[in-house]
DNA sequence: CCGCTGTCATGCCGAAACAGCATTGGACGC
DNA sequence: GCGTCCAATGCTGTTTCGGCATGACAGCGG
């Protein structure tokens, strides 16, 4: 489980569309389609019901979505911190 | 970044030695070292001062373990939410 | 019923990332 | 100064990964 696919898992998610989605993170079909499938081998479930029209989240897939969405935030907060903490330090 | 990377950065945050992390983390030294560095060189900051002795935190880096903590559990928890979803809906 | 369209999955290949080995460079204690 | 211990770096073989081309399947119109 790495970052990028929890990204790819949160935009597939909110497109309901792997194309739609793979376009937003300026990526192919392919590697987001396996990031996906490689997300639901590790969690030993599907996510997502695939429709013949797209991906509808199952609820799996919501239950993941919300830690994830904590997650990319909480990396986020990460970043920013480091980044006052430095800046701070440094001013006058 | 990399969830693999955050894993690092705890593991030399809480030994202050990378050869002992990378035995923890069942690694080697010099990738756990490039972990490190690649982390700081995208936070564009130091989080260690490095001792001759060992690893110490700098403040930067105390601020971003109190995050890396809270991302890693979050991942944990998300793992284990989905499974507790996928094995409920199944029992009887 | 049959092709047409739109979707995700898969086979394949070249490029990039990664881990480990060997070595260097630097700090500390004696 | 010398030996020891540490992190950083050069290098190489392997693995991972992304993109292209294609396959497999559902839904729709005629």
């Amino acid at each position: 489980m790495s970052l990028t696919h929890i990204q790819s898992f949160v935009a597939v998610a909110e497109e309901c569309h792997v194309g739609r989605a793979a376009r937003r993170l300026h990526l192919t079909q392919p590697p987001l389609s396996r990031h996906i499938l490689a997300l639901e081998d590790e969690l030993g479930a599907p996510l997502f019901e695939r429709t013949g029209r797209g991906m509808r989240l199952l609820p799996a897939g919501e239950a993941f979505l919300v830690h994830a969405r904590r997650i990319l935030s909480e990396v986020d907060a990460a970043v920013h911190t480091v980044r006052g903490v430095v800046g701070n330090s440094g001013e006058s």
